[in-house]
DNA sequence: GGGGGTTGTTATTGATCAGTCACTCACTTA
DNA sequence: TAAGTGAGTGACTGATCAATAACAACCCCC
């Protein structure tokens, strides 16, 4: 069960292949529950070399997080270039429709979650911090929305991770219809 | 490090007695990172015998899980009461207010991120599940308000979820401000 | 006063997993 | 072609932890 595919590459290379096929793998159990030898092996890679290139999982654990988080906000810049000079309400809403776009794979999601739910850990409550700031800021700054709305925005967005976690799209209950209320099917409402 | 304090008592008391502990110390780091002698210590009582009560650890979990929803339900039905006949809105923000008192100690709002967390195991899911149709069909019929109103109430909870996750209260960061925004200190906004 | 159910413990087991170590292999440069 | 360097691995270790097994004290009712 060696490399199958590519032969030898750069370091650099290499974390940045590891990096994506890590997104998937933590994304199913969190932090945790994730032994490290499950991203080696979706990576093709050995165990013992990912922790060289990392130092150690809780290294590769925030290298992940830290590529989710740029992946965001990418997505948030583009939702934006996509109503120049728009009012708020509907540069948030173009925000949100490619935030939505992004994450309906669900792994970026549930990466978010679980990193919310390990923040005993300091490296990682620092990370997220780091993140939400970023994201934030962004969305205040691009959008030039209200202190509200801004809030009211990513409100929404922690809803999705709820509706994520709970697989709640496909259910018809009076309850769920509730909190799904307005989303657009793993994705964040518009407005 | 025997049973210190209490002498023998019957099991379901035992049981009780034992998940009034569990909650802080799951609250702390999780279903997964958290081995169950923390919360057989926490107890004053061999890990041992905590198996055979819950079964497995799983077991402890769920009914810690159920325990907590408990509370929140009965924070919730005592708010409504304070407001009776009000509009919408005013029952909306007593419930609030009582939400906010119960969680101030931050056990049972980590427990939840938490187990939002620990999804991926079904019967944890499930329970999740039960606990937030619960909440939701309460906050729906107790308060009489609409859709929106309702799922708003829900969203700013789970923020409250992050700020607590984040230790967002004495941050004093734009950013942070912006999401705390009207929350009394890990608490849940009143309107 | 003793049988039987219940409360509780100590000791152990079998698995899993983060991290390390001593290597090998391929490529480059002189 | 020999020496040097970075990529990559297999095999191991020490610790932790969920779960179990075997046993001990207690109490109530007959």
């Amino acid at each position: 069960m060696s490399t199958t595919e590519a032969g030898r590459s750069t370091a650099e290379a290499r974390k940045a292949a590891i990096l994506g096929k890590a997104v998937p793998v933590f994304a199913l159990k969190g932090y945790h529950a994730t032994p490290v030898t499950e991203i080696a092996d979706a990576a093709g890679i050995s165990q013992a070399y990912v922790f060289r290139l990392f130092g150690s999982k809780l290294g590769l654990f925030t290298a992940t997080l830290e590529r989710c988080f740029g992946l965001i906000e990418q997505a948030l810049r583009e939702g934006a270039e996509k109503a120049p000079g728009a009012p708020s309400a509907q540069v948030l809403a173009a925000m949100g429709d490619a935030y939505a776009a992004l994450v309906a794979d669900r792994d970026l999601l549930m990466l978010q979650v679980h990193a919310q739910s390990a923040t005993d850990v300091p490296e990682i409550r620092d990370c997220m911090r780091r993140g939400y700031a970023a994201s934030v800021t962004l969305v205040h700054e691009l959008s030039g929305g209200t202190r509200d709305q801004v809030q009211y925005f990513m409100a929404m967005g922690l809803m999705c991770h709820l509706i994520t976690a709970l697989e709640l799209d496909g259910v018809d209950d009076p309850w769920a219809l509730t909190l799904v209320n307005g989303m657009t099917v793993h994705g964040r409402r518009a407005e």
